[in-house]
RNA sequence: GCCGCAGUAGCUUAGUUGGCUAGAGCGUACGGCUGUUAACCGUAAGGUCGCCGGUUCGAAUCCGCCCUGCGGCGCCA
């Protein structure tokens, strides 16, 4: 018999069609599938029974479906195979489709067959779980609904930005990860033993972006960082992925165009293609939706101070914003905000001065992006300086030497041009977009201060 | 680096003016139930109360040290 499938977006289902046997879940629920005879193959996701009927919640990778059988149907040594078989063990199974407004999701599959695949033993995640045993569990917590989801949404997100760069001209350039010195402070850099010697674990690809945009001109990557700051927060992981971007001929008022379309078409792309997702993870759609035909505002250092001050915060002026007076800020947001010009002393060596601004004291070239909802920071980046004299005047006051960024300065001894850049924290983005709790399930395997395994 | 919170069964936990054999739910095993919604009913197994030391007639409970984890700050994406 002839199962209604669709052409579709999703990998994983591709792969399920090729077999001619076994339909994937998704696809047996739509509509004019009822009433028919189909097979389908997964994992056991929760039992119910009596002596006489079995309910079998099945899962694959897009979605759970509720399977009906009877001792009757059955047969003895079916039934009671099948009533045996926990959690998690990998089943093929045959029935007939039905609508049921018993079943979850409103469907049903009456079996006529419960094939085992390979039996599991006693799955450890069972009900009641703390976030620490599930995160202990990771390899086994990945088949949950909820990982399933911010998986799904995480490769949407990373796709988007592919998509979004690509068409617009920029080449995904990699950087090496391993590298011999830090970029912005030493102290935050992981050690790594390389045949004789020390090198370091990247903690951001702009200094070889840098070098490559006079090849390529617009470049873009998503790519692994390595962060040994110590801090233990629901924001902030060891290894996260940034995705970053680096343009020749660009001022960082342009850049800030970009950032703001990046994050939109991402927005966009993941409300087409994972709307059901937002819903497992109880993350209200309609919170993203109007952001998308609005201006996210641009404010400065110097106006943001001034909304703390309304709010009885004061900021001494030239003193970084922390994640209290940035909390306090987005609260008279409910859009992204760009927060741009920060005080030039407070900024890493590569950011030039603003000339133009109206400040009470240097600023710099340069935004951070935040995002509502409390999730703060996901976007940080600047024009980058290209003289010469300021940057090494600014690196020796980081304690820095000179030295170690000879090839650094090289980019602006050989037609130096302006340009600017900027990195999105991709889990962060994740977190803010799924509505995580913690930035840790918005990465399959995190790595923190404390946690290295599974 | 600083501050706070926590550690009791496989998991989630109750248990302080210190006091009988440390309770419960889930899970597991066995039995029962014709439609369940992380079902329900019955029975059973399962605990060095994080470690070491101290106070006491008596410590899961009070005190000290340590270990482990979580979160907040700082720093950042």
């Amino acid at each position: 018999m002839q199962i209604n499938t669709r052409a579709t977006i999703r990998p994983t289902l591709a792969v399920i069609l090729m077999d001619n046997d076994h339909t994937s879940i998704a696809d047996v629920k739509l509509p004019g599938n009822q009433g028919k005879e189909v097979r389908l193959r997964g994992w056991i996701y929760r039992t119910r029974g009596s002596n006489r009927m079995l309910f079998i919640v099945l899962r694959d990778s897009t979605d759970i479906i509720q399977c009906v059988g009877s001792r009757d149907d059955l047969g003895e040594v079916v039934f009671d195979t099948a009533r045996a078989l926990n959690i998690e063990s990998s089943i093929s199974v045959h029935g007939k489709l039905n609508q049921d407004s018993r079943a979850p999701g409103g469907y049903e599959l009456h079996l006529s067959a419960v094939e085992p695949v390979s039996p599991a033993e006693r799955f450890p995640i069972t009900k009641d779980q703390s976030e620490e045993f599930l995160r202990d569990n990771r390899h086994l917590w990945l088949r949950s609904r909820k990982m399933n989801a911010v998986l799904k949404v995480r490769s949407t997100v990373t796709g988007a930005i592919h998509d979004f760069f690509r068409s617009r001209g920029y080449y995904e350039f990699t950087p090496p990860i391993l590298t011999p010195n830090a970029a912005e402070g030493g102290s935050t850099l992981f050690e790594v033993k390389y045949y004789d010697r020390k090198i370091y674990m990247t903690q951001t690809w702009q200094l070889y972006a840098e070098a490559a945009i006079f090849s390529l001109e617009r470049i873009y990557d998503v790519s692994p960082t390595f962060r040994a700051e110590k801090s233990k927060t629901s924001r902030h992981l060891s290894e996260f992925w940034m995705a970053e971007m680096e343009a020749a001929w660009m001022g960082y008022r342009e850049a800030i165009e970009v950032a703001n379309q990046e994050i939109k078409f991402i927005i966009a792309r993941v409300l087409e293609r994972n709307r059901s997702e937002l819903e497992i993870l109880e993350a209200d759609a309609s919170r993203l939706e109007p952001l998308l035909s609005r201006e996210w505002p641009v404010i400065t250092y110097t106006e943001a101070l001034e909304i703390l001050k309304e709010k009885k915060m004061e900021v001494t002026w030239g003193k970084d914003l922390r994640t209290i007076e940035e909390e306090a800020l987005m609260e008279n947001f409910d859009t992204p905000v760009t927060v741009i010009q920060y005080p030039k002393e407070a900024m890493a060596f590569y950011k030039p001065v603003e000339e133009n601004a109206n400040a009470p004291g240097p600023v710099a070239k340069c935004f951070d992006m935040l995002a509502p909802e409390g999730y703060g920071e996901i976007i940080g980046g600047s024009e980058r300086d290209t003289d010469i004299s300021s940057i090494s005047k600014a690196l020796e006051k980081e304690g820095e030497k000179v030295e170690n960024y000879d090839w650094y300065l090289d980019l602006r001894r050989y037609g130096s041009v302006q340009h600017s850049g900027y990195g999105v924290g991709v889990e962060r983005l994740i977190a803010w977009i799924c509505k995580l709790e913690n930035i840790k399930d918005a990465i399959p395997f995190p790595r923190t201060l404390t946690r290295v395994t599974p």
